[in-house]
DNA sequence: TGCGTACGCGTTGTATCTATGATGTGCGCA
DNA sequence: TGCGCACATCATAGATACAACGCGTACGCA
């Protein structure tokens, strides 16, 4: 007798489940999704649906509506201003922090931009995606600031959600991020504080100018 | 017959309930919160509860303990530093970005401002408290970032639950409050903004030296 | 034909009930 | 006396049932 696969809770499952959907815009911008609607497509009870709900509202990526729904936020311009700012106000400042940099965060953005490197070649777009993200958050999070790190988790979730059409219109970009990790490695170990932020500062805010063109 | 007056929603009397208690300290730091408990208290069944908890859980007043309840999150030091530097962090950001001042956030802060002195005068500490924590508010809601502005409310929330003991303990804080609010309208009317941001970077960071101290 | 009202449906809000897992305690055995 | 196991207790996690509210619609009346 198998011992039984122990499944994750069931409101982590819609949470997981409700939070792809959103990123990956299988739903919407400004759809609707009804509480009855997920807890059938999860095959779960509404209690736990409504968990999951109100923990994606706390992250700002649905909004609720008494007695309405929960409503997939569009992207808006002004929203995107404000991730990037704020992306750019706790990376920066983190980087600033870090700088001089210790050996262990500096052998620790070493490999993930290896890494990096080779899911590129490899042609996994997702997966160098990843690993782009881990980068960024490595650098915040040798602030040791959890609020900033929490803080930040979120806005790449929400930027994800932002990017994802606009990276596949410019594959080239991968390549561009790459040398941008590696002139700010480069800059880090020089410590060179000012370097690192003036870098980290053009990468951030490279989208901004496309994503707003995007969401008119 | 008076018409029936409407409650506000179960969740959110609890949500409110909840919030108070740990603000106030009646729940101490460490303390375990059940949700049977809380429904009794409060006198409404446990769904709303774990609906407030979840919230407060996110604005990270308490931590959720699978199968055994709701930690009330100790004050750390490492939180009280990570608060204040947030704090900082936010409202620089949002100081530089507000000179030049416009007139309508002069004029409200004026408004603040005055309103505060008056509470003083009447002894009214909780009333301004309040304002106080207005007054700053303002200068990050005139960054027009949402994100931050809502950010800044947590971690006034945070602080103020350290700041109760503190305040108590040195009742001539809130002239020297009156005092460099009124500095920092100076500065930002003058439209000095390297002033503005040494200012509020005093202001802000003049307890954490005393909150340390509190907690060891 | 135009407006106002009443009804019906769908959704959330809340309560209650059951299942399951964690924890501490006491008994039995070595 | 010390260790280990079984059980009682109590907490959450989830499902289900019910109530209340909002909104759109359709009907009736002027």
């Amino acid at each position: 007798m198998r011992p039984p696969v122990k499944q994750p809770p069931a409101a982590d499952r819609v949470y997981a489940h409700v939070k792809e959907g959103v990123l990956e815009r299988r739903y919407e911008g400004g759809a609707l999704l009804t509480e009855g609607e997920l807890a059938d497509a999860v095959g779960v009870s509404r209690t736990p649906v409504r968990e999951a709900l109100l923990r994606l509202e706390a992250e700002g990526l649905i909004k609720l509506y008494p007695k309405k729904g929960a409503l997939v936020l569009p992207v808006s311009a002004q929203e995107i201003a404000d991730v990037v700012e704020t992306r750019q106000l706790v990376e920066e400042h983190a980087a600033r922090k870090a700088v001089p940099a210790s050996p262990q965060l500096l052998a620790r953005l070493e490999e993930l931009l290896e890494r990096q490197k080779e899911q590129a070649a490899a042609g996994d777009l997702a997966g160098a995606a990843v690993t782009d993200r881990c980068f960024h958050a490595e650098i915040v999070r040798s602030g040791g600031n959890e609020i900033l790190s929490r803080l930040y988790d979120q806005l790449r979730d929400r930027q994800l959600r932002m990017g994802v059409a606009v990276m596949h219109a410019h594959p080239d970009r991968i390549t561009k991020t790459l040398v941008e990790h590696e002139q700010i490695l480069r800059a880090l170990r020089s410590g060179d504080a000012e370097a690192v932020v003036g870098l980290i500062h053009g990468h951030v805010s490279w989208f901004s100018n496309l994503a707003r063109g995007e969401v008119r």
